[in-house]
DNA sequence: GCCCACTCATGACCTTTGATAAAAAAAGTC
DNA sequence: GACTTTTTTTATCAAAGGTCATGAGTGGGC
């Protein structure tokens, strides 16, 4: 393997990092507009397992993570299996849904209770216009669509490429947060296998 | 599922379109341009497995397809697996390796004989830069960026929600060129499976 | 036309993972 | 702290897929 795994600083969270204090000083050209922006974003709590985005519904918001941990996952044949993870100071969005205006393949669930701030797509539209004509914050976040693409890439790779044992292993290595924090169950779906072989996996290991 | 999977039209595909004739209408106000863009071009013909891109070099031309077929594999354990299949009229690059100047992961290697044409990063940086600069052209690429990134989700999901059969069947359903067309045992690694198993899996659904 | 490399199918055997059930452990709830 | 619910482990058996070996097509190159 040639390079370790990269936080996904995909699209919408380099959104948020705008709107998120971080983007601030690199991009001064948009000091008025904070502001205003910040007025789109709305604060809520939710408790774990709470639904945000229904499978087959539109996605019509974005949701920032202040504290927390969310979900995305598929039904298959009455099975829910992990698609992805988000934590803290991540953005989340079923992205095509969003994007496109088609129902949603995924369901987005809390995994603990949450503090979220959720942005319309309206308000983001609004916003990605303006940010777009300034040639540093466009280059920006094409560049966060790429690094976005790039991840999922390789976590298709390593299913491609790797056994349930592996992908383990590497998770546990690359991004050990997500097995110290999440049930073990949805890191099994996660890794495209049953709780049972991964708790076999563990014991072989350790 | 929600739909049916779609040709892959990615960011590259886009410019490709753009020099091949497609875009030409659509984008007139590149019209003084299509003469000096066309020279970045070179044409040339391969036999089948010629490498176009070693695994561990840094990606440096984009290749256009304009007859025969490509394929993109890693090297596993000595092991060979195919990753993706390119046909007529798709532009493939070592995407990450070709972007931020790493080693490529993947070996692009021609599955037939090929008549291609490549054009090398410096010039296709070069067509980017005046491309973006236009509104409608901007807002296609970004779009390309995405379906190219939507495309390689619905693989990934494929791989988590389905077993080896389905995803066989779901292939030869969605992209039987792809079945026709490529020896067996490259397409049993795309699906992630050995060319014995596969081979069962075609005696059992007949 | 003949040869050789490539491709595919099949059988025997082995390993891994899944399905199911049940028990143990851990985490919440009141 | 006792009770409930959720999560994890263990055991057993079945099924899927991998490995290895063999033989039968197939097709291109000479």
């Amino acid at each position: 393997m040639y390079r370790k795994h990269k936080p996904d600083f995909s699209f919408f969270r380099t959104l948020t990092f705008m709107l998120f204090e971080q983007f601030k000083s690199a991009f001064p050209q948009l000091k008025d507009k904070w502001d205003e922006y910040s007025t789109y974003l709305h604060r809520i709590e939710v408790p774990a397992k709470t639904v945000l985005l229904r499978e087959g519904q539109i996605s019509k918001k974005a949701f920032h993570i202040e504290k927390g941990c969310l979900r995305a996952w598929i039904n298959k044949g009455g099975k829910d299996i992990t698609f992805q993870f988000f934590f803290e100071k991540e953005t989340i969005s079923s992205a095509e849904s969003f994007r496109k205006n088609i129902p949603s393949f995924v369901t987005i669930e809390s995994v603990e209770p949450c503090i979220l701030h959720w942005i319309s797509k309206s308000d983001l539209v609004k916003i990605m216009n303006e940010a777009m004509e300034i040639p540093e914050i466009r280059a920006s976040l094409i560049d966060g669509i790429f690094e976005r693409h790039f991840n999922y890439t390789r976590q298709l790779v390593s299913f491609i490429t790797q056994n349930p044992k592996e992908r383990y292993l590497k998770l546990v290595k690359e991004r050990p947060h997500i097995v110290l924090r999440v049930p073990q169950h949805y890191i099994a779906s996660y890794l495209g296998i049953t709780p049972v072989s991964l708790s076999r996996i563990r014991n072989s290991v350790s």
